[in-house]
DNA sequence: ATAAAACTGTTGCTTTTGCAACAGTTTTAA
DNA sequence: TTAAAACTGTTGCAAAAGCAACAGTTTTAT
């Protein structure tokens, strides 16, 4: 996600001078956060990818959300669910800005300048959750893998402006992201090559129609 | 949704002093708006209950989303998106706030109630939607159309602190719902019934497990 | 009040998806 | 540098979901 505003300069120059915000650095598959329903935590990904996990009783995992630069995410953002672990996970090495919501309502006095950003930009860095959030919803929705398939490739070339774009993270990983068995998904994407929907070399894939 | 803040007698002295704020009211059916990306529309249901759907190339329905009271809706939400055509249909009569979203960014210079409403409770309107978004997108990485009815259920009774409770849309729309068949549905209620996990009459449910 | 429309409930058949298992390749970490 | 771990790619078989069709019930609109 893209804001209008230069996050770099601005963390670069960090002091801490406001308890109610940490800036973490968290390496390589390091767990970032859980989901546990109590601290009330809201995160800011300032670098590096990250994903929200769930994994359910079958032992099946879900990429809920994937995350990169200036994505929002935490626990303000769930409900109490009742069984299922959500965790938070670094797919490389990650910064993070760590808030703790309640003061965001009740806001900082300390006219810190973390809180100062975060009124400012709130709405827009939350907005554009929920942009991100009606995609993943429109995908989720499709009827079949084929179509999942095809309307994620869209997205991603969409995005990148190119018919030809690398997948940000592995086969195995899409299809967790899809929600669907990985076999199946492999198998259908071999009938969309034979189709001719798309060309295909490893990760990287060249959409042909549309 | 519920909000700490009394909708209903800020909405009853309505006085049309801003230009850029609209108060409409749709009977049962009517077309609330549809998503043609172009108005930057950003709009708060006041009452009444509404669906965004979208039909898809093979004609099948999905229900998007189902907004009640204080949900807020609009084109602000979505990129522009390939095909599929969205709209929102008024379930009941229903009254809307519409506001252009441009005019939130660059404040109503006119300090118009209704803009300041809005500046003052956007975040927490968009959080409780995030929130809504993540339940949904819980519900529809479930894997198959029982764990998808049951997730369902549980939130509903969890939602109205009971264990029987009334479904707010018809079986065919619940289907549409959970993007799901509606034949295939009703079979894995039936069996859903003979294991005893729930008890059904039409469209009322109590959930006899968790 | 009544006909039309929409919804519930059911079933046989077909297609899609999931599961399990395994071989070959690439990446990771000691 | 090398063994282990993770990922890609494939297949046969089983289970789940979708499709089509229809009968009975309820709701809606005239």
């Amino acid at each position: 996600m893209n804001l209008n505003f230069d996050m770099d300069s601005f963390i670069n120059d960090f002091e801490h001078n406001c308890h109610r915000v940490q800036k973490k650095t968290f390496s390589k598959n390091e767990v970032i956060t859980t989901y546990i329903q109590k601290r009330n935590q809201f995160c800011i990904l300032i670098s590096g990818n990250a994903d929200l996990v769930r994994y359910d009783l079958n032992g099946n995992r879900t990429i809920v959300e994937h995350l990169s630069k200036n994505d929002i995410f935490g626990e303000v953002f769930y409900t109490v669910t009742t069984n299922n672990e959500l965790l938070v996970e670094a797919r490389e090495k990650c910064e993070v800005l760590i808030y703790i919501y309640d003061s965001i309502h009740t806001k900082c006095r300390s006219n810190c300048k973390f809180h100062n950003f975060l009124t400012e930009n709130l709405p827009e860095l939350i907005l554009n959750k929920v942009i991100d959030l009606n995609m993943r919803v429109e995908l989720l929705t499709k009827r079949t893998i084929r179509e999942k398939l095809l309307g994620y490739f869209t997205l991603l070339s969409t995005r990148t402006l190119n018919k030809t774009f690398t997948l940000p993270f592995s086969l195995t990983d899409l299809a967790d992201y899809l929600s669907v068995d990985r076999s199946a998904m492999m198998r259908e994407m071999k009938l969309l090559k034979e189709d001719g929907c798309i060309e295909k070399n490893k990760n990287k894939i060249t959409l042909k129609i549309y």
